[in-house]
DNA sequence: ACAAATTTAGACACTCTTGTCTAAATCGTC
DNA sequence: GACGATTTAGACAAGAGTGTCTAAATTTGT
């Protein structure tokens, strides 16, 4: 599940450690309890380390906090890109398909704790750091969506759905399959596993009646016709 | 500590206004600095009021903060029931209602000052405080949603539309409405006019293409027999 | 096992904030 | 104009947190 590829190049080994657990409890801090209310003291206990050892990794508390959403927005964009990979180009089962794609968007992208922690601190600081986030917006939202909407645009064209603008069709796709989340998301919470199933299948049963090719009356559609150049 | 004998009753007119104007400003420093940031000297000087006067009326910090949410979630909620109560329950043209409804939401219960504050500090705080925002669910969404989801069980009732759960599919007309601004909201931005138009418009199509009487390919049917048992 | 680098614990100065207190100033009302 | 209530400015103690420094302890590479 991880892929440890080389941890450890040229830094010793306990070094890089140390200075992982240090952003990974610093993240969980932060987000508990906003930047001005984090104390260092917390963070460095949380990660089993002294005060002055993260002064010497990170010099200061402000930078600290940088490391942290920088960390976190890369390890989101691997995560949602990974999962974009999974999207069904040539499903069998649409709804099927796309539900499973939506169910992996949000437990391996949206509700883990990289998710959970990244949103939390754009929503809490990002007016604070306007181009830290600005920065953000262009290496996340500005590069997974025009990613998503080409996977639906490709759907479109080998007729599986009718879509006019892929763009607002794959806003409206992740719209739709946390509609019933967002409550739970305000509140900072995770959703349960069975809710976000819920979720994904009654959005995505809304999104295929409005975009689908209507199976309404009868008609399971082996439409075969897809190798098309 | 003090007891004050009868905080509420006879103050005078100026008292009160002292007050609203300690809330106000209290609001929009908890929001920008979150609980821990906010300076009770800054509330004060935005306010136009000594800090002594702060503690006065409230106390505390703490008792400050929850003034606050309870002051916001009472507005923010006369607000949505206001709007709820313009919800086209016979509507000449259903795409431009509901987009009309959609919009007047977002304006005035969303985007403006209020919806934005309460939003944030339900974001930030909202762990730290569970009673406090448990109360807030049951006051907020538990009672908004079962009143939208009722108009448009009215409208399905009135052959308008065809929905199975109305609940389900008022959370998701919320979805598609606000597809389009999730990103600008997580910033704690005000989206624009033109864009909050915008994505109503795109999201009611939508809407409307899963749960509007089909009048797709052909058949504007004037399907009126629906006064049925 | 040795030497260099890193980590640690604790003390420290400094700043900031909360909440209290007091005496003077201001306001509202008669 | 006078009286009571409220507000104000400022000083104040107490506490908490940041960032620095130092000397000892530990880890790492050789």
């Amino acid at each position: 599940m991880k892929l440890h590829v080389s941890p450890d190049i040229f830094p010793p080994r306990g070094h890089e450690a140390k200075r992982l657990s240090i952003v990974d409890s610093a993240a969980a801090v932060f987000c508990r309890e906003g930047f001005a209310g984090a104390n260092i003291d917390l963070i460095a206990a949380e990660a089993g380390v002294s005060r002055q050892t993260i002064y010497n990794h990170h010099g200061d508390k402000e930078k600290l906090f940088v490391a942290v959403v920088r960390d976190l927005t890369e390890r989101c964009n691997a995560g949602i890109f990974a999962t974009i990979a999974t999207f069904p180009d040539q499903p069998k089962d649409l709804e099927a398909d796309l539900i499973g794609f939506a169910v992996r968007l949000n437990q391996n992208c949206i509700c883990n704790r990289d998710g959970k922690f990244l949103r939390k601190l754009i929503q809490t600081e990002g007016e604070r750091y306007p181009e830290l986030f600005a920065e953000w917006r262009e290496q996340g939202p500005g590069r997974t969506w025009p990613a998503i909407a080409a996977r639906f645009a490709r759907l479109a064209y080998g007729g599986y759905l009718t879509i006019e603008d892929p763009d607002v069709a794959a806003r409206q796709f992740l719209g739709l399959v946390n509609a019933e989340l967002q409550t739970t998301f305000m509140l900072g919470g995770s959703p349960r596993e069975d809710e976000v199933l819920q979720s994904a299948t009654n959005g995505v049963r809304t999104f295929l009646r409005a975009f689908g090719k209507r199976r309404s009356a009868a008609s399971s559609e082996k439409q075969s016709a897809l190798a098309s150049a």
